[in-house]
Parts: C-alpha cells; sequence; structure tokens
RNA sequence: GGUCGAGUAGCUCAGUCGGCAGAGCAUGCGCCUGAAAAGCGCAGGGUCACCGGAUCGACGCCGGUCUCGACCA
C-alpha cells in the first residue's frame, strides 16, 4: 500500500467513526411507511437531536407538498437538515447530497449534537453510510456517448474497457452502460476500480432501522396520501413553480409533478393525473422495498396500525444504547 | 321484436390457410456508484362467453344459447 492510500484509509476509518457517532440511527422505509412521525417523535423526546432528510426530492424548494416535506412548523420545533437546498430548477445528483451530508454532520458534530437520518433514497444514504468513493463527471463525453442509441455497442465497448463493470450490468441498460464508459474514459480508469459495487455491505457503520408494512396496506396508505396531497393544494404548487421556471431533469422526475403538469397542460383529466401519480407512487414504493430488503443490515419493524407507537420505543432503544 | 358487430391473461387488444395461445400495460421477483421519486432485466398468469355438431385435429367452420354495443322497428 502507498503513503497515500494509507492516508486515505486512515482519513475513511476517522470520517466514519464521526458519522457513527454523530448519526445515531437511520430510519428507513418506503414512502408513506411513517418513517418521519417516528424520527420526528424521538427528536421531540431526546434532547440534543436533530433530523436530516435522506430524500432525493425534499432538497428542491418550494416543492412541499408533493414532496410530504416536514411542515414549517414541524422544521421550527426540530432543526431539520439536508432540505430545502436548491431551487426547483437546478440539477441536484447524488454527489452534491452526498457532499451536504458530510458537511452536516460535521456541522452537527461541532456543535455537539447528534441527528437521525431519515429517508427512503436507498442509493443516497448508502453514499454517505458506507462512504461510496464516487467517480467524477465528463459531461461532454456523456453527451456524446448518449446520442449514441447502438446500446449493444456500447456494452461491447464497455465489456472490453472495463469487464467487471460489464458484468455488473444489464447489457441493455443504456444509462448505466453509458456512465460506466463516461468514467473509464474520462478518468482513464475502469468504473469498476472506484468500488465493489453495492452488493457488498460492510458491517460495522450506521445503525438503520426499517419500517415495514404488508403490501395491501402500503398501497391503500398511498392511495390516501396522494388523494390528500391534491386536498392540500398540490395542483397549485405545481402551477406556482412552474411560473417560476421549468423543473429541471432532476426535480422534474418528482412523482407527482408532470402527472398534474399533464392536468395543468389539458392532456388528462385531474382524476387521471390522481391515479397516474399513485401508480407511480406504488411501484416506486415497491422499488424501495426492493432495494432496502438486500440489505442485512436493517432491522426490520413489521407496522401494522400505529407507526410512531409500533417503532418509537425500539429507535428510542438504538438512540440510547 | 329484427339486423349487424363484439365477447381471448387483472385491463386494452392482436391472432394469417383449421395444426403447441400472443403483445402492451398491470402484478410478482431481481439488477443498477454522479438522473435513484431515475434506469434495466426475468417470471407467473388462459374453461379463447356457454352448449352441441362436422373434422385425425377448432380460438377459428356449422347450429343454438347468453351478455354487451350500435342501428332499425
Amino acid at each position: 500500500m502507498t503513503m497515500a492510500a494509507v492516508d486515505a484509509d486512515r482519513q475513511r476509518s476517522a470520517a466514519r467513526a464521526q458519522l457513527t457517532s454523530v448519526v445515531g440511527v437511520a430510519v428507513v422505509g418506503t414512502t408513506a411507511s411513517g418513517k418521519s412521525s417516528v424520527a420526528l417523535a424521538a427528536a421531540h423526546a431526546v434532547p440534543a437531536l436533530e433530523l436530516a432528510s435522506v430524500d432525493a426530492m425534499q432538497v428542491y424548494r418550494g416543492m412541499n407538498i408533493g414532496t410530504a416535506k416536514p411542515s414549517a412548523a414541524e422544521q421550527a420545533a426540530v432543526r431539520h437538515h439536508l432540505i430545502d437546498l436548491v431551487a426547483h430548477t437546478d440539477l441536484f445528483t447524488l454527489a452534491d447530497y452526498q457532499a451536504a451530508m458530510r458537511a452536516a454532520v460535521a456541522d452537527v458534530a461541532d456543535r455537539g449534537r447528534r441527528v437521525i437520518a431519515v429517508g427512503g433514497t436507498g442509493l443516497y444514504l448508502r453514499s454517505v453510510v458506507d462512504g461510496l468513493d464516487l467517480p467524477g463527471q465528463w459531461p461532454e463525453l456523456r453527451d456524446e456517448l448518449e446520442g449514441n442509441r447502438d446500446v449493444a455497442g456500447l456494452f461491447a465497448q464497455l465489456s472490453a474497457l472495463d469487464p467487471v463493470a460489464a458484468s455488473r450490468m444489464e447489457p441493455t441498460n443504456h444509462r448505466r452502460i453509458v456512465r460506466a464508459l463516461e468514467v473509464c474514459l474520462g478518468s482513464g480508469r475502469p468504473f469498476s476500480s472506484f468500488g465493489p459495487g453495492l452488493d457488498l455491505y460492510p458491517a460495522e457503520g450506521v445503525t438503520q432501522l426499517g419500517l415495514r408494512w404488508p403490501r395491501e396496506r402500503l398501497v391503500e396508505r398511498i392511495a390516501h396520501r396522494v388523494r390528500a396531497m391534491v386536498d392540500a393544494g398540490l395542483v397549485d404548487e405545481v402551477a406556482q413553480l412552474r411560473q417560476r421556471g421549468p423543473l429541471s431533469t432532476t426535480a422534474g422526475q418528482a412523482l407527482g409533478y408532470p402527472e398534474v403538469g399533464d392536468y395543468l397542460d389539458g392532456r388528462c383529466s385531474l382524476d387521471e393525473a390522481i391515479d397516474a401519480t399513485t401508480l407511480h407512487t406504488r411501484q416506486f414504493a415497491v422499488r424501495q422495498e426492493r432495494w432496502f430488503r438486500r440489505d442485512p443490515r436493517i432491522q426490520w419493524i413489521d407496522v401494522e396500525h400505529d407507526p410512531v407507537e409500533e417503532c418509537l420505543p425500539t429507535l428510542m432503544r438504538l438512540l440510547n444504547p
């Protein structure tokens, strides 16, 4: 091992030690699982405890109802991090989140406090919890590769440059192949050299608590939540956002926003927009379940009625061992 | 009441000359390190409305019944 590598290793373990001492617990689960209310209840009950959102969409200012962002009152009562970081017209990506979360953790540590991380964006959480070493970006290369629709040809090229990376993805996944090639060609290093992949789960790290519902109950909760969002003014929120500028590529993927946009543009009825949002949210929740259940480190609680009642005692115990 | 059309997977629909029942979506499962609320793959699922007939063989042809739709009265 080179001296630089030893230094990097030492830095990594120091960062990890700070992370695990500051982030008491990460609360995970699907959308509409009730994880936020459980974390908020814990923050009220434990002194010097703050919350850190692990959510790809709550980072956008003005996107409040559709992202189920904590209310102003909740944010006034308990300090929340990683919310309202950028405008809805801005791009925001994994690396931005990782940097912002690290800064938040350092800030919380400086003030001698702790946070609970709460959220459902699995990759964002892992980028922090497992200290993923994210390769850089080479936008001009990516644009060029993206223009090439010959997916089989791109996959062949990746297989030649980085067989390990190629073996980790489907030969038809254009976006992942383009990204891997962008990194190989841009950095001059194999994409796979940046990490062992997502299939390894280091045992040491942040304690993770997961909320899990029976599928039928989750489906009901999602349908109910989407209707509640519309009742709370989601249509107005989308209309006002669009007046202040188009949603960025990343912000525009927030569930409910394109669907309501279609309604505002007269392409569908409000009921159709609601149905589409409900369906897409349900499919997203299932993808979240599939992501989180791979992680053997998560301690699961099967919720049946009241998330706070059923999960708070366990969360308190994990916070104060 | 009459004429015509339709009835095939949870839904919308293909199905050539009579020869092993198909697609998209949905559902289930899996994959994915800078779009992740994104992207990709695999799988399960059928009394071809029902009853009878001709045929080696029927989703398909013949006869009848039921349901839905349109038109006529």
